[in-house]
DNA sequence: GTCTATAAATAGATAGAC
DNA sequence: GTCTATCTATTTATAGAC
């Protein structure tokens, strides 16, 4: 929670960081708590200063990634753009998201594949609203006559999937990921 | 390496599909050889009987999901169907291994996020043999003017993510994400 | 081939000084 | 706020009987 900016600032983010590269690169279970004080330039016991424990400190960060998630995605569904542009925008902020935090689309694709065990009951309901957010704009654009009506899981399954692949330019996935969609949306795939 | 058919089958058997859930539904490091062995109905010391250690157990299971994924997908490419269907087939034959292999999809997520960093020699020639396939079907494609040329990484993309998604049929996925190749290839999608 | 211990190592968490 | 030292639990791995 939106704690007070005092003088710990410093070190709580350095945990904060170098704890998201851990449990991106190794998952919740393979990460370890004195690599991510290394990494943070502290000890373990700063760790357990700032944060209850590691499934806390972890469960922070799923709150705090999915969090700046949600709040693009809402404001790009509350805009009064048509939705082609809204599903452009969708697209691109997440592709920004992660972009921001490079850690995201390792710690996403980790979550789907353990059923969001981890995921709190905050986080929960920021995923549900990204994903309503989604619904809402192919309703929108089904209720203008220019969409189909389409699955929001389906819709952002290429999303989740083609965020994490390296090598590829960033923004060639987003080109290549606003047209797939739209295509679909727009029934000119038969 | 195809072990000869020994009398030893059954626990051994046991022991790779109980590994096989236990790693898909935790990962490698969180995966409990103590709780695979109750999966398998046998205790530890059975599980370091038939294989070296954790990792080498995890590694098995890795060549045996991708291998056979190659077999499948090498004989699509070497057909002699047009272009199209082979992109349906190649689609087909990965669905059909994720059906008859539960935890394929999940180990398969979770190793692109891991950087595939349990992949041992043998597997990663898999996967290669698996993107070639998919790489001379696309290319056939183009020859023959019927295809857009494309990554087959890009193209690839969308099978990989939506093998994982829940509450979906199947069919669903699979006819979806055909369609969504073809159109792709096409150049229906502009 | 299968089991019961048990050794050995790893890693989460805390006490207490500064 | 930050550290060192340590406790404790978990868990990989092995020894050795049957």
């Amino acid at each position: 929670m939106a704690r007070p900016k005092s003088s710990a600032l410093d070190s709580r983010d350095r945990v904060f960081a170098a704890a998201a590269a851990e449990f991106a690169a190794r998952g919740y279970a393979g990460a370890n708590v004195d690599r991510i004080a290394r990494a943070a330039r502290l000890n373990k016991a700063m760790i357990y200063y700032h944060f209850k424990s590691k499934a806390a400190l972890y469960r922070a960060i799923l709150r705090d990634m999915f969090g700046a998630v949600r709040a693009r995605v809402v404001a790009v569904a509350a805009s009064d753009a048509a939705p082609e542009a809204k599903v452009r925008a969708f697209v691109a902020a997440i592709a920004a998201e992660a972009q921001a935090r490079p850690h995201f689309p390792s710690i996403w694709l980790r979550e789907i594949a353990e059923g969001a065990e981890h995921v709190d009951a905050a986080t929960l309901g920021y995923v549900r609203d990204v994903l309503a957010a989604l619904g809402g704009i192919i309703a929108e654009g089904v209720r203008a006559g220019r969409f189909q009506p389409a699955h929001p899981l389906l819709v952002q399954g290429g999303i989740i999937a083609l965020d994490g692949i390296p090598a590829i330019s960033p923004d060639m996935v987003v080109a290549h990921i606003q047209r797939l969609t739209l295509a679909q949306l727009e029934g000119k795939i038969t």
